[in-house]
DNA sequence: CTAAGTGCAAAATGTTTGCATACTT
DNA sequence: AAGTATGCAAACATTTTGCACTTAG
């Protein structure tokens, strides 16, 4: 809505620079405060969640939050809102929690019917996948019953 | 995994049928809490938290984390997994926070695709797509710049 | 009778906020 | 100089848990 000019400060920096370094991974607020330390950078992580919560709204990062008892993760964007080269979109593992990441333009047709005919607009980058991934549907298939 | 032997409590019935009244809406814990109360059904909150969480489990209902900061929302499913008559899926406006219900073909071939192509099986009572819905479009249109 | 469920209140957890200080522009 | 950002600790809100008691099988 109301867009504040937003200063140049040292631990943006060393934010977007800590992102930037590991496209297509996914961090929780305290991972992110923790390696930073590690690399002898310190900042609040009240300081790394206000910061985070603007990259998201700026699209730079993007946040998923799979279950309240869970901290929620944050993954570096492209500008054009993809993770890597192409277009990303994410499918997290209900059983395992893994990120897959899925180039596919399948997905990107299914947002432009969304928007047409639904006119209803993706944020791809908010927007997760939940679902069972190829390895745990094997795993499941002998476990159960 | 292991499976535990489940009574049928009065709680467990209660909520069962509340549900069952309201296919299609989402409710939080502690709406689901105050609703019964109003009907003079009282069940502790910590109870309703544990039956859902089970239900959850067994597929009966659906569970959505919108955000860490907001409480998370049940929504009943029918054997197939749909909230209604037809396969249902959800959109979720960041703006105004209202749930969109979508019954659209076009979503069911994404999750084929992703099924066959990619191995991974979209849970549709869990997966919810952000982005921005029509009418805060035309607000944002307006208001922004 | 035994195992599971309930209710209450207390804990736990992730996230947000108030405020004084420091930094950007 | 004026407006933001930071850091710290306290505040918050939701969800989970421990425990004594009740209920279902």
């Amino acid at each position: 809505m109301e867009k504040k000019r937003q200063y140049r400060t040292k631990q943006r920096e060393e934010l977007l620079g800590f992102f930037k370094k590991i496209p297509g991974r996914h961090m929780t607020a305290a991972e992110v405060c923790t390696c930073l330390h590690d690399e002898g950078i310190k900042i609040a992580q009240a300081t790394v969640y206000r910061q985070m919560e603007n990259m998201v709204d700026e699209g730079i990062l993007s946040k998923y939050t799979a279950d309240p008892s869970v901290p929620s993760c944050f993954i570096y964007l492209d500008k054009d809102g993809s993770c890597g080269e192409e277009p990303c979109h994410h499918c997290i593992c209900e059983k395992c929690g893994r990120v897959i990441h899925v180039h596919c333009h399948e997905i990107d047709h299914l947002a432009e019917h969304l928007a047409s005919e639904h006119g209803f607009v993706i944020n791809p980058a908010r927007t997760v996948f939940y679902g069972i991934c190829a390895e745990c549907a094997v795993k499941s298939d002998r476990g159960a019953e």
